[in-house]
DNA sequence: GAGGCTCGGCGTCACTTACG
DNA sequence: CGTAAGTGACGCCGAGCCTC
């Protein structure tokens, strides 16, 4: 399918078409947008892409407050839920890597006698808008920090080896603007480094297919478009060729009689 | 204004294909 | 054979529109 994608992709651009509407190229996102996303281990990363949530204020308080964990369920429990819904929400929303570094604010969540999440567990933290949301695993550990926008915020366990979070919006209630700038693979022990492994690799192949996603759809859509153009043009000649067989056919007919 | 519907975009998974 | 890239399918979300 792909390779003949843009064989027919080629020619139909090539084509006849002269249509006003193509060759604009489509905005998608900037190219030149890149987002810095620092990993666990101190390692970044730079993202492509656009930054979403917006947010107005870009004051960032550094200041370190103690927040208050509470275990709100432990969906391993939730019979009422679907093996299909279960997966659906552990994949819902993953970490995003699209980190708005201007806007981070930044929080130290510092909990003692907080475990390590379960598979299935969920911490919804509740916190200041204006914060920047550590936790360590293990005493001792290097904090991972939390990038959030304030309001509410879903730490989910997934089941498994892949970690979830939902950071829910104060002002939308809906998990958009997903902000995570640390590796999972610190939730869990330390000496797990073959699972943080793991987790950053699947990071990387979900980031590079979320990019050949975009980029996928976009040929697609371009394809349309084109094909689209390209059925403009044949109606065109269609109707025109009709138009001269019947002029012609008037000749003859007159010449006929 | 609330609720429903549609549409477009996105992220993810699963699968296929090409390549080294 | 393993890996990377491409893409269809699925579900979710937000925006816009319409109806009541």
């Amino acid at each position: 399918m792909d390779a003949s994608m843009s064989p027919q992709l080629d020619s139909c651009l090539s084509g006849s078409v002269t249509d006003g509407e193509e060759n604009h190229s489509e905005a998608g996102p900037s190219p030149a947008q890149v987002t810095i996303v620092q990993l666990s281990d101190g390692q970044t990363v730079q993202v492509p892409g656009i930054i979403q949530a917006p947010q107005t204020s870009v004051i960032q308080s550094l200041q370190v407050q103690t927040v208050q964990v509470t275990t709100a369920a432990e969906l391993e429990d939730d019979e009422s839920a679907t093996d299909a819904q279960k997966r659906r929400e552990v994949l819902s929303r993953r970490p995003s890597y699209r980190v708005p570094i201007a806007q981070r604010r930044a929080v130290q969540l510092s909990s003692p006698g907080a475990e390590t999440l379960q598979g299935g567990q969920t911490l919804t933290l509740t916190i200041s808008p204006t914060h920047i949301l550590q936790c360590a695993a293990q005493p001792g550990d290097a904090p991972q920090q939390l990038y959030i926008q304030g309001g509410q915020m879903d730490i989910q366990a997934a089941t498994g080896d892949i970690p979830a979070y939902q950071l829910r919006s104060p002002n939308s209630g809906l998990a958009q603007s997903i902000v995570m700038a640390a590796s999972p693979g610190s939730m869990q022990s330390p000496s797990s480094q073959h699972a943080e492994d793991i987790t950053r690799k699947r990071e990387v192949r979900l980031m590079k297919n979320r990019e050949a996603a975009r980029e996928c759809r976009r040929k697609k859509k371009e394809y349309v478009k084109c094909l689209e153009n390209r059925v403009a043009v044949l109606e065109n000649q269609n109707k025109t060729l009709i138009e001269e067989l019947k002029a012609l056919k008037d000749i003859y007919c007159h010449k006929a009689e």
